[in-house]
DNA sequence: TCAGTTATGGAAATGATTACCATGTGCGTC
DNA sequence: GACGCACATGGTAATCATTTCCATAACTGA
């Protein structure tokens, strides 16, 4: 399984590491097109994909079912708070969950286990301020 | 907003009652066909829909994005321990994640909290005999 | 250069869910 | 019981993110 570090696949990294928030593919792309950088949306959705398979993303999903992207920080698997409203993120400590799934999972017998936890609420700010949910300008 | 137990609400809480795990919209709407009750499958996404609202179904989303329903049980929120291979799922306990949950939120400043909590695994008897997921028959 | 593999991207397909809308049903009223 | 209206149903068509197809392009090693 090779792997061509090409233009796309690198313009596609820079893009989301760009993004303060998480990201979807599609506007994604919109922001790579809209940077004069030309790509598939195809292409988009797979370079996210290798990079999910590789562990250099996180995925999580929002209530519309669409996925949104995040470079992954150095430090490995993490869990975020999401602000529902204007899409903030945070990442959070999890350690409490990581070691809760361990425990359950040991304890059920069952093996491979994987988890996937999501956080959302408002934010401070928007409690004050509500803000409409938007990839472009998300108050960091 | 009134309430209208239909024949075909009351249906589709039935067959919910009926299935072992989770189930998705559409699996249901076969199992009521295939029982001779005539629903159409918008009635089914629509009772689904308004038992999620009132709280009396749980509801996770598999990898593909297709939301799937188990009936609450009486003692309210709950978490559960999902087979990947053939969707036996048990209820976990998951205090741990609550109070994890409440102080995360409480900490970074965020109101409304809300959190989503999966866990799959492989089961005990799948990794022995591994089974196909599929809705109709699932060990229990 | 040549062949073989890998990558790209437009267009079409997929598949769950939702929107529309004409029709049907429950139910209180007269 | 008949009437009227709000609520409910269900077929079809639309939505929409994601995937699949497939012909073409780019890359790599010999
Ligand atoms: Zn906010
Ligand atoms: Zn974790
Ligand atoms: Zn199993
Ligand atoms: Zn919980």
């Amino acid at each position: 399984m090779p792997w061509r570090p090409t233009r796309q696949r690198k313009a596609v990294l820079s893009a989301l590491h760009d993004c303060a928030g998480f990201t979807s593919a599609q506007e994604l792309h919109e922001a790579l097109e809209a940077d004069g950088i030309p790509i598939g949306l195809t292409t988009v959705y797979r370079a996210l994909h290798a990079l999910d398979r590789s562990g250099q993303v996180d995925v999580v999903r929002e209530k519309s079912g669409e996925r949104l992207y995040r470079p992954r920080p150095a430090d490995g698997h993490r869990h975020y708070l999401v602000c529902r409203d204007c899409g903030l993120s945070t990442a959070v400590d999890a350690d409490a969950v990581e070691r809760w799934a361990e425990d359950v999972a040991g304890t059920m017998g069952f093996a491979e286990v994987e988890h996937t936890v999501e956080l959302t609420g408002v934010c401070d700010r928007c409690r004050v301020t509500p803000a409409v949910r938007s990839s472009a300008e998300q108050h960091s």
